[in-house]
DNA sequence: CTATACTATGTAAGCGCTTTCTGAAAGCGC
DNA sequence: GCGCTTTCAGAAAGCGCTTACATAGTATAG
C-alpha cells in the first residue's frame, strides 16, 4: 500500500517550534542568521517530527534543482564503471544529486516531446556523452544557454558547448610507433570504432601519423571496422585473415576490440605476440587479464568524468568553463606487443570494487 | 552564464492557444478528454514555444515524482555494470526516471539530516542495495510505509520490506561439490566476503553443506577473508600459503576474489588447476578472460536489477509485492576447476558495450 | 534621550503546475 | 419544446517551499 500517514511539512515544524515557516526555512538553509536559541528549538522540532523538506517544493520556489543530469547511450559495459564512479563522486563533492538516463532504449511511440526525461526542467545542468542525443537537441540546449558539457565529443561547429575529451591522437601515435620502432612491425591492422565516433576518427589520425612519421605507406586493406566491440572485432579480423591480407600487428580501436582480435588470432593458430602483436586503447580492467596481458593506452576515464562535472559546475555557477579539456593518455606496456613480462603484480594497479 | 531567457510556462501556452491552463494540463497529461480541435491548437502552441513542463511544479501539484531512487554503497566496479543496466532499462520501461546515489563517500561534517539525497521527498520508491544504508533508516522508511525494495539483502527480522536476492547456497554447493566429486578435491579453501555481507554468509553455508554432504570435515584453517576484493584476496591467500596450510582447491567468495587467488597461486609457482583448482561466483566478464578461464556460478545480475524494479513498481502502484524473490544461479564450467577447455567461443557469451 | 542602524523574525506573494468544482453548451428522449 | 444527461472547458484552490519586504526590538552614536 502507498504511504498512509501524512508527511510533516514545514508548517508543522514551525508550529511545533513556535516560529514562522520562514524561520524554519532559514534554519534549514542557513541563508539568514537566526538566534542560536531559536535555531535550537527549530532543530529539535525537525528531529522530533523527522521532517525532510519536499524537494519539489524547494526546487519550485528556489528555481534551483541541485541536480546534475547525465545522458548516456547506454549504461552497461565495462567502460562506464569508472566513468560513473568519477561523475558520481565529483557531483557529490559539489553537492549535487545525479540523475542518469540512458537514451538508447526503444522509445515508446506514445512518448510526447513534452516528457523529456532530463533537461532544463529538472536539472541545473547536463553532461552529454557522445552519441546520446542528436544535434538538434544540443542546439536547443545551447540556444537556451543551459549549462551543458559534452563528454568524449567536441561540439558541432556552430555551437559553443564546453567539452571534455581524451588525447586520442598522440596516445595512438605513441603506441603504434612503439610497435614500429621497438618491435619492428610494419604491416599494422587498424580496426575502426562505430560509424561517426569521434574518438575513432582521432585514433585513425594517430595511426596514420605514426605510419607517416616512419615512412610506412598507408594500406587501406589493413583497415577494418571493429565497432569498439569484441564480437564485431573478432569477426572483422577473421575476415581479414580469410582475405589473406598479410600483417604482423593489430591496433584494435579499443581494448574490447583487442580482446576480440586476440580471440580470432588464437583461433586461427597465430601466436600473440610472436606472430602478431596486438595493442588496444583505454586500459580497461580486462586489459590486465587478457593473455598475453594487453599493451594499451591508458585513458583516465574516471578523471574525465570528474573533470566534466567540474566544468559543468563552473557553468552552473555562472563562471567561465574551458571550451575544451583534453586529458592526457599514457602508454601502458604489457606483453601483447612483444615486450617481456614485467614484474608488476598482475592484480595490483586498478581500484577495484568490493563486490 | 546561467540561462537568460525566461522559459515558457503553461500560461504562455494557454494564452497562445486561447484556452485555460487547465486545458493545457489536460492535453499534456491526457487525464480528461479534450475536443480534438482544441487539443490540436494546444499541441501546436506547445511545439512553437518549445514548452517543457517544469518537473518540480508537476511533482508538487500531483504528489507523484515518477522517479525511482537507487542507493548503492559505491558505483564503480564491474559488478555494477549489469546491475545498473538492468535497473535502468526496467525503470525506463515502467516510465520512471532513475536517481542514483552512492552512499559511501566521506560525508561532509556539515551535512544536515534534512538533506537526505534520496528518499520519500524526491522519489516514489527506493531500491536499496546491501550495505548502503543503516537499519535505522530502513526502519524509518518501513514505518513511513514508503515503497522500498532491498537488493542482495533480506530485511531485518522486525521489518517487512520485499527483497530480491540470488540463490547463493545451492549455487555454491553445486560448484563445491563439482570440485569434490568430479575433481576429487578435499582440502578446499574458502575466502569470505566483507564483514556482515549476507551473500558471503550464505555462500559459506553452501560451502559447508557441500563438505558435509560429502563427509568432509570442516577445517577452520581453510577459511580466510578475501573481502570480495582482488587485492585483499591475493594477500589472504598468500598468508594461507605462508602458513603452510595444505589445500588442493579454492572457492573464492566471488570472481574478483578468484582472480586474486589465481594471481597469488601463480606467483607462488602453483599451477592452476593442476596443483590447485580455483572457482568463483558471479560470472563477471573477467571470468572468461582469466587464465585459466574461471569456472564459476552465474548470478543473473542484470535480471536481479530488473526484478527489483518490477517489485518496486508494484509497491508504488499499491499492489502486493513478493516478500522475497530468489533468483536462480547456474554452474558455468570452464577450465580453472580442471575440466578440459570447451569449444565455446571465448568472446561470445556476454552482452558487451560498444565502448 | 532621540535618531539611526542593525538584527531577528514574521507576513505574504509567488514558483508552475494538477485537480476539484462548476457552468455553459450541446445532445437526447418524449 | 422541456427537462434531462453528457461533454468540454474555465476558475480557482492549493501543493510546500523560498524570499522580498515589513516590522519590532535592541544596540550604537550623537
Amino acid at each position: 500500500m502507498p504511504p498512509n500517514q501524512q508527511q510533516p511539512t514545514i508548517s508543522d515544524v514551525a508550529q511545533k517550534a513556535g516560529v514562522s515557516i520562514a524561520t524554519v526555512s532559514r534554519v534549514i538553509n542557513g541563508t539568514t542568521p537566526v538566534a542560536p536559541e531559536t535555531a535550537q528549538r527549530v532543530q529539535e522540532a525537525i528531529r522530533e517530527l523527522a521532517f525532510v523538506p519536499r524537494a519539489a517544493a524547494r526546487v519550485l520556489a528556489s528555481r534551483r534543482t541541485e541536480t546534475l543530469g547525465l545522458l548516456l547511450p547506454e549504461i552497461g559495459g565495462a567502460f562506464f564503471s569508472p566513468l560513473l564512479r568519477g561523475i558520481e563522486a565529483e557531483a557529490q563533492l559539489a553537492g549535487f544529486d545525479l540523475l542518469i538516463h540512458a537514451t538508447s532504449h526503444i522509445p515508446h511511440a506514445s512518448t510526447p516531446v513534452t516528457h523529456r526525461p532530463l533537461g532544463e526542467h529538472n536539472t541545473d545542468g547536463l553532461i552529454v556523452f557522445t552519441q546520446s542525443i542528436d544535434e538538434k537537441e544540443l542546439a536547443r540546449l545551447d540556444a537556451l544557454n543551459f549549462p551543458t558539457v559534452l563528454l568524449y565529443q567536441t561540439p558541432p561547429p556552430s555551437l559553443n558547448i564546453p567539452s571534455v575529451v581524451i588525447e586520442n591522437k598522440s596516445g595512438v601515435q605513441m603506441i603504434v610507433e612503439h610497435l614500429i620502432q621497438v618491435h619492428d612491425r610494419r604491416r599494422i591492422v587498424f580496426l575502426r570504432g562505430p560509424e561517426g565516433n569521434e574518438d575513432s576518427e582521432w585514433r585513425e589520425g594517430g595511426y596514420r601519423a605514426a605510419l607517416e612519421a616512419n615512412k610506412i605507406p598507408f594500406d587501406p586493406l589493413l583497415v577494418g571496422t571493429g565497432g569498439f566491440n569484441e564480437e564485431e572485432a573478432q569477426i572483422a579480423l577473421q575476415e581479414i585473415l580469410i582475405d589473406g591480407v598479410e600483417f604482423d600487428a593489430v591496433f584494435g580501436g579499443d581494448d574490447d576490440t583487442a580482446a576480440g582480435v586476440i580471440t580470432a588470432l588464437t583461433q586461427a593458430g597465430k601466436r600473440v605476440p610472436q606472430d602478431v602483436a596486438v595493442v588496444g586503447f583505454d586500459d580497461l580492467p580486462i586489459a590486465r587479464y587478457l593473455r598475453p596481458a594487453l599493451t594499451t593506452v591508458r585513458a583516465p576515464i574516471e578523471q574525465v568524468g570528474r573533470e566534466s562535472v567540474r566544468q559543468l559546475v563552473r557553468l552552473i555557477r555562472g563562471e567561465q568553463a574551458e571550451a575544451l579539456v583534453m586529458m592526457r593518455t599514457e602508454l601502458v606496456i604489457r606483453e601483447s606487443c612483444g615486450c617481456p613480462p614485467t614484474s608488476q603484480t598482475p592484480g595490483g594497479n586498478q581500484p577495484k570494487s568490493p563486490f
